[in-house]
DNA sequence: TCCTCCGTACCGACCGGTCGGTTTGGACCG
DNA sequence: CGGTCCAAACCGACCGGTCGGTACGGAGGA
């Protein structure tokens, strides 16, 4: 099922005014405003103004699933795969830092319901990457100086904070930042020391 | 100036609603009721409700700016000194986690004021690790794989998403999870390939 | 005629903060 | 030691305003 002109112009309208206000501190009504529609439509799209939250985040980790298993279809060797998926977080985050932001600072706000099928979209994504360092150490490709699990944790880390400092117009492009931080995570993995290119 | 038995009833019943609801959702009179005092009581020790959160944070990231300068003091090889900040940072974070949570996810809600007080702290502690990072490159004891920058960005982007995962009572003890944490962003600037133990 | 889509009018609940006033305890005096 | 006094500590009813959500009706395509 599509999106319809007005269920985008709701959600956009939603992103924005939950990024800088937080979503307790919007009301229904600063959200038709913006979408110049009245709330019997958006009551008619969406069940609730949770559920407004729950699509915003939704369409975003859906995306990164789809671009996971895409990555891993491609195959090759697990450093790249592990950079392609470096490269790939950081991208889709800094493309959508709203997004990304107010999902990190509100999803608690979600009913369990909901709430527990975006952890499994999300878990997803982590053991699939944490099961990646894990079959590299375990042949040797990788060091096994922190576990996989810590290994996973600390790219997260990373990724999931980007709303919170990044600039889009700044001097580092997502992609320079992603290599960066490949080439780091890599090196913490690396038996020999140096980094691959 | 020390804590009055109310102020400190106020800020931990705080902290607790404020990490379980969110800070708008929590109602003064709930504060209030589980600290068993009076709304008149509360806004004669503190301006606003926002002066609560503001407060909230401000201790923990005081207590660590000032181990903070003790580490750096007591002075050592830069790894010992990395090592040393990584777990203390861990170690202050977990023992305060709610606290830390509520700080990340509600501090945008903060007038300009305070909040630039805070980011002023939090400023004076990322540019002391990076220099510690920076100096350890310049002088041939850190591989510059990833600049300083994103290798301080990378550690306190797990630092900072610890409230989100991190469970007290779980297999991985705060000075484990530390050390591995360490050992991986050690091993990532080692410019021979080995982290020191 | 029926159903989707959407506008208007409205409801009950609740919120942060204020304000006039009361209680409490210790400093000081005789 | 008893009494006076005053500031700090504390009380809780109350206000103006906002909020998420609902009820209901009409327009217009099928």
């Amino acid at each position: 099922m599509a999106l319809s002109p007005v269920q985008g112009r709701l959600l956009d309208a939603a992103v924005s005014l939950f990024a800088t206000q937080g979503f307790d501190a919007t009301s229904v009504q600063e959200i038709v405003a913006r979408a110049a529609v009245t709330k019997g439509a958006m009551y008619h799209y969406f069940r609730s103004k949770d559920d407004l939250l729950y699509e915003i985040y939704h369409r975003l980790i859906s995306e990164q699933l789809a671009h996971l298993d895409g990555i891993l279809a491609a195959g090759g060797v697990p450093g790249d795969v592990i950079r392609a998926l470096i490269v790939d977080l950081v991208e889709t985050t800094t493309a959508r830092l709203a997004e990304a932001a107010v999902f990190a600072r509100e999803m608690h706000k979600l009913p369990t319901e909901p709430m527990a099928a975006l952890r499994a979209q999300r878990r997803r994504y982590h053991e699939a990457f944490r099961d990646l360092v894990a079959r590299g150490q375990a042949d040797g490709t990788f060091a096994a100086v922190a576990s996989a699990d810590t290994v996973t944790l600390v790219v997260f880390g990373v990724v999931n904070q980007l709303p919170q400092w990044y600039q889009p117009g700044g001097p580092t492009s997502p992609r320079q930042l992603a290599d960066e931080i490949a080439d780091f995570v890599l090196a913490g993995l690396s038996p020999s020391g140096v980094a691959e290119g």
